[in-house]
DNA sequence: ATTATCTATAGATCTATAGATAATGC
DNA sequence: ATTATCTATAGATCTATAGATAATGC
């Protein structure tokens, strides 16, 4: 799965928020506002925002080299230089410490395609930049790979997030070749289902063979070179010059 | 990762056995022959055989949904009815349980495979009809989704089992592809090398997306549909009526 | 005084081995 | 007598909690 925003209505955001949060404290209180009504506690340390900052990137170190299962606790903790317990202070169990990952991709998700071209033509041509932003974060691909197929299973606790998360993307992306068609901007017989798809599927499996050799595959290259034959010869260049990204 | 053979001269039967193996007894002995020299042993009983056949199918499964890592012996012994320590008896440990699990699933492949067309165009009706035997099979699948995407890890037992066989299945279709296109088979632009990591990483991402939601996806058509866009129409017509499968 | 961190520990696992008992088959 | 299976157990983990100590900041 890769991890991009806003193709439709209901973002990951959102559904990352469901999962049963579990901060120690609210977002509120990490920012050092007082809570209204309970003029009472005094708020985390001035260091204490940076520290669940690297508590939560060794998370997805971890969760993406072991799985959600499979990684420790005590893993994390020994990358940022503490304690399992001293982790746990942070993030009430494993659970709301991959909450935590997840929502904190899903943010950084949302600002990177902030003010990019989200419909139409023009999203295709940025998320063949989201493959080139992939190949140099390749924590990040290994955590989606791994936690989509482990979460295959209904007990676990980023099975619906996962699910969601496919089902938005594919609406969202059959919507990007409706209109294309109906810009006519498809080559004769491509249907925008199997098209929204055969993309979905073109990016994840793309990280999938990535991750077991970069040097041979090259995944903005092979997805535009999908995006090629799908849409007419007109239409395609337009959208190269059109989305030409901030590299 | 989907499971073919054949489609390059060194198939994965030959990786899965290059793993360490680790049969409490070599196949001739599970066959009930003499070992040559050694008038010793009596060899396995009577229905050991099929017992080993049901802790090899428990094992994909309990591997499939956890992973390996993560998958236990015990959960495997329970799906049999008998011990871990049981079960410990016909392998050696854990890792030779997976090796066994891989290689039949590489012969059940070979089998799966045998008399079908591997080169040119009838190849990728092949891959279609493999895709629909995939429907049928969850386990499978999801044994090979899990397993490579948790075997990206370079200490893994399997990593080296994947790292093959995607290059391995990576340069059959550059050939499967080349040769259409010497025969003039492939659309105007269609290079070789995208198209091949394009269709490894489609059959790849259907199965992730297919097991999140069976019901909204369609491997086989989408995966035809690919290849619609690939090659020329005549092409893909005569394929299609040439590699008619058996149902 | 509140927040952060550590040590210690309970209670579940898990793999693999040792050794006893049961089942099979020359 | 050999093969299969079980019970028991050693030795590693792992998550989560309790309670003590250290660091921070009103």
């Amino acid at each position: 799965m890769a991890e991009s925003e806003s193709l439709a209505e209901d973002g990951p955001a959102d559904i990352a928020a469901r999962l049963t949060a579990g901060y120690r404290e609210s977002p509120d209180r990490l920012e050092g506002a007082t809570a209204p009504g309970t003029g009472k506690r005094r708020g985390p340390y001035a260091k204490t925002k940076a520290l669940r900052g690297e508590i939560i990137d060794a998370a997805l170190v971890v969760f993406g080299r072991s799985g959600y299962r499979a990684g420790s606790i005590r893993e994390i903790a020994e990358i940022v230089g503490m304690t399992q317990a001293g982790v746990l202070h942070h993030f009430e169990n494993k659970e709301a410490l991959l909450t935590a990952v997840l929502t904190r991709r899903d943010e950084q998700d949302t600002e990177l395609l902030a003010g990019r071209e989200l419909i139409g033509i023009g999203a295709l041509a940025t998320l063949v930049d989201l493959a080139r932003h992939h190949a140099v974060h390749r924590g990040t691909v290994q955590l989606f790979t791994v936690l989509s197929a482990e979460a295959n299973v209904d007990d676990h606790p980023a099975h619906e997030y996962f699910h969601r998360r496919y089902e938005w993307f594919r609406a969202g992306l059959v919507r990007v070749y409706a209109v294309i068609g109906e810009e006519g901007g498809l080559r004769p017989g491509v249907d925008p289902e199997h098209a929204a798809a055969g993309t979905l599927a073109m990016m994840d499996g793309l990280q999938t063979q990535w991750l077991q050799d970069p040097e041979k595959v090259d995944m903005a290259a092979t997805l535009e070179a999908y995006f090629r034959v799908l849409l007419t010869e007109e239409a395609w260049e337009a959208a190269a010059n059109t989305a030409a990204p901030p590299r």
